[in-house]
DNA sequence: TTCATGTGTAAGGTTTTTCTTACGCATGAA
DNA sequence: TTCATGCGTAAGAAAAACCTTACACATGAA
């Protein structure tokens, strides 16, 4: 069985959580993420065009989104030889108590720390 | 019975996802919503010290907790005359998913759209 | 070739968030 | 009074996020 990328619940990695949450704090992605998840496929362009944005400022906001780990993408040719981009949303679950957040911040690097 | 704050289950307003995802994605209010989430009471001054932040930066990640209705704040009378304001979490529960975000997203005012 | 489609990204400006420093005001104790 | 504690907030710098415009490259079709 596939498991879901749960965050917050058992994994509990800080960093990760806190990446989720910056994703998905913007109306824009959450736009595009309610988009990916009415079962159709979508590539990049034919996306901007759905939610009425820019191709680069879809980009962009894509971008945070594949950094998070929230959604993948994939090149493929179409019948007429165009590249498509298409977006696929990683199965995620994020579930977020005050308890799950006090166990997870022990693994977020200390506020003056860089990570290393 | 007293229910938590149900984010994006039921009630699924996208403004008030938003704004917990918001307050939530920013590693100071994190630790401090795990401070306030571990049993203690706390005091504006007193939990600046305890996560080693100054207290007008303190206040500045406490408004947006208390904006996203995550924290409320009582002002009390010590025993020596101090005004202390104490820090409370609201109990929440923010669960999120694709699809719960599919929901949510459809009370979100359009791009353009001042929310008038 | 020219046009319409798709891909990505760089440069620059605007806006928001984040943070520090410096105020002002109140209290009780020394 | 002076000091230590608590409260809040304003002003300005620094950093990050956001957004637009413009570019470069590819393909198939007209």
């Amino acid at each position: 069985m596939k498991h879901d990328l749960q965050i917050a619940e058992t994994t509990c990695d800080g960093a990760q959580v806190l990446a989720a949450l910056a994703a998905l704090a913007n109306p824009h992605r959450l736009r595009i993420v309610a988009r990916l998840a009415d079962g159709e496929r979508h590539y990049v362009s034919q996306l901007a065009r759905e939610i009425g944005i820019s191709r680069p400022l879809l980009h962009l906001h894509m971008q945070k989104l594949l950094e998070a780990g929230l959604v993948t993408s994939r090149l493929e040719l179409s019948d007429d030889g165009k590249a498509l981009n298409y977006l696929e949303l990683a199965p995620f679950h994020l579930s977020l108590t005050a308890e799950s957040i006090r166990h997870c911040v022990k693994s977020l690097p200390a506020p003056g720390d860089t990570g290393e």
